[in-house]
DNA sequence: GTCTATACCTGGATAGAC
DNA sequence: GTCTATCCAGGTATAGAC
């Protein structure tokens, strides 16, 4: 990795954490240059602008999401569904703590989308992609044989969504709430609805 | 109402619209000024500060919110509670329809509070009272006897209420779901766990 | 590739007239 | 109560040296 793609990485994760920590507008060039380490006419060699700056960085957002939305089918089998789709959420409550910067940057972009048609396309697409990746997983336990096939199945799939993505929102505030068990609660009553729940 | 009084409210009116359009920053004084049809120091006789008329609306919503999730328990009985729990999530669904700026100005508020303990402060309270109150009504239909007495029954609130609020978020970025069944889901999965259920 | 210097603009805020 | 005029800080962006 030469120098020049050093110094590129470096503007992007400094700027990635500022733009969290004071929102983008109120993150100038001139403080993320000194944290970089450089002048701020120097960020002007690797980005155009400042919106291209937090366009890249965007980019590089939705193609992480894009593909950690994938779920691996092969994993799942009728024993394992309940645990695997409990996992899930542990996963991602876990990841919260870990990147507290994710949600609040997010956010950010989802205010940008209400003026900006490009962001809200690709906002949309990604939201549309969660919530469709959350229908297949239950359909495929509809095929394994865990859950009843309702004609519901489609909004039972995207109320499991919106609570796994409110619980990001809701860590982001500071409210310590038992978060596991809440995700429990929600794999619990789409499961349960399903057929010969294994008795406790 | 004096023009004074007048002027006053038409500030704050605008303001609010215009800053869940654009943003608080990229709403500068002198557009709202413009649009209230006075000049820009004008604002200054009413407001000590672009922040402070900032922080004021916030005040107004604090109040509206805290008077709203007040839940009337008279009306509730065994034979509607149900019912009125789907009401509740009917209702907030078209306020969103009427009222699309309130969700775009409550999420930068939120990320205002990231950096400002004030707001932060009193965020939480009302995360707080939101979810109190819907832990209460599902307590209180266990006193009713339409609901199971599980040790869970904290954090089957929880998740109602997460599905609650994040109708709203996923309303505003344009995703056309059928929000309706969602929250009939949601309900019912909370419900169903409990006992006696009249078969359909 | 990165710097210094600087142009240029916008926005918040104040002084003081009416 | 509302205006005109003005100040000033801080922002983006560019020119040109090294």
């Amino acid at each position: 990795m030469g120098n020049k793609e050093q110094t590129f990485r470096k503007i992007i994760e400094i700027a990635y954490v500022m733009f969290a920590e004071n929102g983008f507008e109120k993150t100038s060039l001139a403080m993320i240059a000194t944290e970089v380490g450089i002048s701020k006419p120097a960020i002007y060699y690797y980005f155009q602008s400042k919106d291209q700056l937090i366009a890249f960085i965007f980019d590089e957002l939705y193609k992480e999401i894009q593909h950690d939305v994938a779920v691996d089918y092969k994993e799942l089998s009728s024993a394992n569904f309940k645990e695997e789709l409990l996992k899930l959420g542990y996963k991602s409550i876990e990841a919260q703590d870990k990147d507290p910067y994710f949600n609040k940057i997010f956010n950010q972009y989802v205010l940008l989308a209400a003026r900006d048609e490009n962001y809200k396309r690709q906002l949309v697409e990604l939201e549309t992609s969660f919530l469709t990746s959350f229908v297949a997983i239950l359909r495929y336990g509809v095929q394994l044989g865990v859950l009843e096939d309702t004609p519901h199945i489609e909004a039972k799939a995207q109320m499991l969504a919106l609570v796994y993505d409110n619980i990001g929102n809701f860590m982001l505030t500071g409210n310590q709430l038992n978060y596991r068990a809440i995700w429990k609660e929600a794999v619990n009553s789409v499961i349960q609805g399903g057929k010969n729940d294994k008795k406790k």
